[in-house]
DNA sequence: CTTGTCTATGCAACGAGTTGCATAGCAGGA
DNA sequence: TCCTGCTATGCAACTCGTTGCATAGACAAG
């Protein structure tokens, strides 16, 4: 399991509750890794169990209280001995691909609408992450080696978003030539 | 789920075992879908039970008998009506990346073996990719609707390599940067 | 003759991830 | 005033996916 480990860089890069973590999930770290908070919740609680995490109470007002993390000697060194090991490349799971394939045994022609909400989704996180990359790493800028990582792992959710808009406008060229509107000669 | 519509789609591209479909899982559908033999099976048995596919005891002679399925029509509805309603662009899981960004707080240059290695199987992957277009849909055939949806969904695989080739060697060039070797100047 | 590999199916247990719901105070708009 | 939405945490149930193991005949290599 990665996600104790993506919690704790997380954690490392800057402490906070379940909760602020959440959203991270939702932002930074969503291009390579998600999680909902149930999830953080339950694998918050045996980070602490284990002591790789320490929690402290932070009243708010205006707010319900939160507990804030941070990650103790344990978890530095689990996270250590997790970086020294290997890892499978990840398996890929695309179901709007089978949904391609599948569409030679229904209708093309219906897929292009759902196609097209997809390039849409893949085009709004693609300028969600330019955004991100003009804000948090500007050119000319002096960058430490934590950001350097940061920033390769971004240029990486954009390379996928890019190239995943390009074969989009391949399929929809595709799906448009199959159904009905022959191909211009 | 999708894995049931998956197995949907190859037994209508055509029929076979289990085991078979577990292969092909390893190969044509591995690119977009991965599935053990154990998920495999358990899925199966479901969907006879609700009717979606049929069985036939096939007896072999030096091999152990199968059982082959085929496509029955409800379950030729239940493709379609998937085939109709939207689902949700995939999440990513890159564990890779997780660990990119936890070495900043561990060594980076231990990371470079690392990726290395998946350097490698993403080429392989992109080899296997390039040889199968080249057996299946050679330059100037003429291909029905299915071979050229299947064609686009391959043509995604490969897209999908070469971008991780590149970004891992965006990596490599950051990782080499940080660790030890300086940058030119 | 034993060891290993391939075909072929399957059980049992576990771990990871999802979904629905619950609580609870505060802020802002219809 | 009511309804919605945000912060903040959490339970319970479920589905999905993984891992280890078991069976069992055929064949090839050592």
């Amino acid at each position: 399991m990665a996600l104790e480990h993506a919690i704790l860089v997380s954690l490392l890069e800057q402490p906070g509750s379940g909760y602020e973590l959440a959203r991270r999930f939702d932002r930074s770290i969503g291009y390579f890794w998600t999680a909902t908070h149930q999830q953080i919740y339950r694998v918050l609680r045996c980070m602490e169990r284990d002591g790789w995490v320490e929690v402290r109470d932070v009243p708010q007002d205006g707010r319900p209280d939160k507990k804030v993390y941070s990650v103790a000697p344990p978890g530095r060194t689990a996270l250590s001995d997790w970086l020294a090991e290997p890892v499978e490349p990840e398996s890929v799971r695309h179901s709007l691909a089978v949904k391609i394939r599948g569409a030679a045994f229904g209708d093309p022609a219906g897929l292009i609408a759902e196609t097209e909400r997809h390039r849409e989704v893949h085009a709004e996180r693609l300028a969600r992450y330019l955004a991100g990359e003009q804000r948090d790493f500007p050119e000319s800028a002096e960058l430490d080696a934590g950001q350097r990582l940061q920033h390769v792992v971004l240029r990486g959710g954009i390379a996928y978003e890019r190239m995943t808009l390009d074969w989009l406008d391949d399929v929809l060229a595709t799906l448009r030539r199959l159904g009905g509107a022959p191909e211009p000669h």
